[in-house]
DNA sequence: GTCCCCGATTGGATCGATCAAACCGGGTTC
DNA sequence: GAACCCGGTTTGATCGATCCAATCGGGGAC
């Protein structure tokens, strides 16, 4: 190739001015339908392509989205993100944004980020994840009139935002409508402490499912997120007079030690006793373990079409709040 | 904040020339100290930050590195990814570059990516992923003298080109070498069909352990990926006459399927059997799986280093390839 | 003392796009 | 007949940086 095509040598080859060439990209409108169909033709036989650099220069519009990536999903997570990121990246082509990744430590290292890339590359909002209690990033963000959108609610008194996120009580109410439909009484919950804002949320919907099912509350054995956690938990609730013949559990880890204890037990999934996870990670899948699947690449999605709305300035004063329904994933049976 | 803080700002805050604020930034040893110091303190003062739109409108370099994200990891993978792209965007900042994500739905389409992110973003190189024989992207990008680096091999009789890659021969080795040091004599290699290349790579690695310590080789089942597969193979290996006390697994996926038909003929894993299995999946860590983990952070860092040469100019003619050994990741015992 | 050289600094042009204003020919309006 | 409008188009200025050539003030050589 001799030389970047620019709109100054589409111009030419169509023999119009730069404007006008900018006007058949930006406002076909404007321009008279044979002016228009000569400059296309033009611009399809030079390859012509906008430059971005070029055009931020001169809107201060960068078409880049934000998002930060953490340092790594402990536990048994995966794949969550990388499809999260997938359908962002998918998404945001269609409406011509690009996703740029970048890193923080934690949130305030991350609110210096924001500067950063607002600064130097000028990128045009940021989509947030893992939002909780007092988030010092969306007051910060909130503070600067910057658009941006939240994988997560906001937990707090924060101020209003535009968010996405999935019912998670929604997510163990239908699986312990499921496990009740299945004639099991004597359902437990194996979850975080009080406190975490997605695991108060997660055991609501259980209580909830029960409530609706006339069954009376079970005690709890509160335990950190991790396999060993499932599996003292579930030594506990076993050992007690009524024991569960089933478990609702707050995370795959958890569940997955449920499962270990089971089967040291000789209690045999499915047939003995039902446990349903949360999350669907590849580990569920693989070990053929039910679970709860939030439906990632949906939110993503509309994370991007949200944000695009403010860019755009189509969204309305009221920012937007789109909460999705996860969905029972069944394996063992 | 007032207004964006520009060359020109903080020349005025300086009392010095837009050009003297540059140098101060691109080539320090052009100014004097006093007015060094001087400008430094405006750029502080004002918070300015350069504008790397600007900067690469002039000079043709956006600091950009394009990366494909997959439609999703299948199988148990997961957090391979998330990790490679922490540490991609991490080294990359080191280095004052970014991470931009891009899709494509086929290589074909990639190399289509490739040349829309470099004519509108002017991305200026890419890191390529799973490589494979007679591979369509490398030898475009080769064509057209782009700037790239392959995590992974150029397997078939592409030209050369810089890559970074971890040695799976050598995990399985390592596998092999163990097991052999704990005893045993009879080490089963479950693994894909041959044709696959880094199929291949790790069954040599497999055949050469045994070959250094005087075993002789053993009959295979070769088998594709997944559960079934490991199950079906460990079924079968076990049923012969000589049956072998260790498998060594060319993914974690093959290897959770052997320990589960280890466990439904009541061996115990550790006590009577050892698997181990590659890749270091958090499901091979959760079900305390031994397992060959690859340096994924390390090979992702050393990809950002081997561009940079090449965007710098610093590289020597010579493309650069690394190869990285993995680790063994002991569990059960 | 004059001339040249050299390190430090400056001013103008430029990258490729968009914005804002002007222009142009022709038809309306008053 | 002058003023105005109007769709379609052109021209000049501009965004914020870097490149390049020019300038400036001393110090050294002759």
């Amino acid at each position: 190739m001799a030389q970047r095509a620019t709109l100054n040598s589409v111009a030419e080859a169509a023999s119009v001015s730069r404007q006008t060439v900018s006007n058949v990209i930006n406002s076909p409108e404007l321009v008279s339908p044979e002016t228009r169909e000569r400059v296309l033709e033009a611009i399809d036989r030079l390859g012509y392509r906008p430059h971005t650099a070029a055009r931020q220069l001169r809107t201060t519009r960068s078409q880049i989205i934000g998002m930060r990536i953490a340092p790594v999903g402990n536990g048994v997570s995966g794949v969550v993100l990388d499809q999260f990121l997938h359908s962002l990246t998918a998404t945001a082509e269609e409406y011509d944004h690009r996703i740029m990744l970048f890193t923080a430590a934690d949130d305030e290292a991350e609110t210096r980020a924001y500067a950063d890339l607002i600064a130097s590359v000028g990128v045009d909002g940021f989509v947030l994840t893992h939002t909780h209690h007092d988030d010092l990033r969306t007051r910060w963000l909130k503070e600067r009139e910057l658009p941006f959108v939240t994988f997560g609610r906001p937990w707090g008194d924060e101020q209003a935002h535009g968010w996405v996120d999935v019912d998670g009580a929604r997510g163990t109410r239908l699986a312990t409508e499921h496990l009740v439909r299945q004639g099991h009484r004597r359902i437990a919950f194996v979850g975080w402490p009080a406190g975490s804002e997605t695991g108060d949320d997660r055991r609501a919907g259980w209580e909830a499912g029960l409530a609706a099912a006339g069954l009376a509350d079970r005690p709890q054995i509160p335990v950190f997120d991790g396999v060993e956690g499932g599996r003292s938990a579930a030594a506990r609730l076993l050992d007690e007079p009524a024991a569960p013949t089933a478990f609702v559990c707050a995370s795959d880890s958890l569940a997955l030690g449920v499962v270990g204890e089971l089967r040291e037990r000789g209690l045999r999934l499915g047939a003995d006793a039902s446990v349903i996870g949360f999350d669907d990670t590849p580990t569920a899948a693989v070990l053929g373990l039910s679970s709860v699947a939030q439906p990632i690449a949906e939110v993503a999605a509309e994370c991007v079409r949200q944000l695009r709305a403010t860019l755009r300035g189509t969204a309305g004063p009221e920012p937007v709040s789109t909460l999705l329904a996860p969905r029972l994933v069944l394996r063992t049976t």
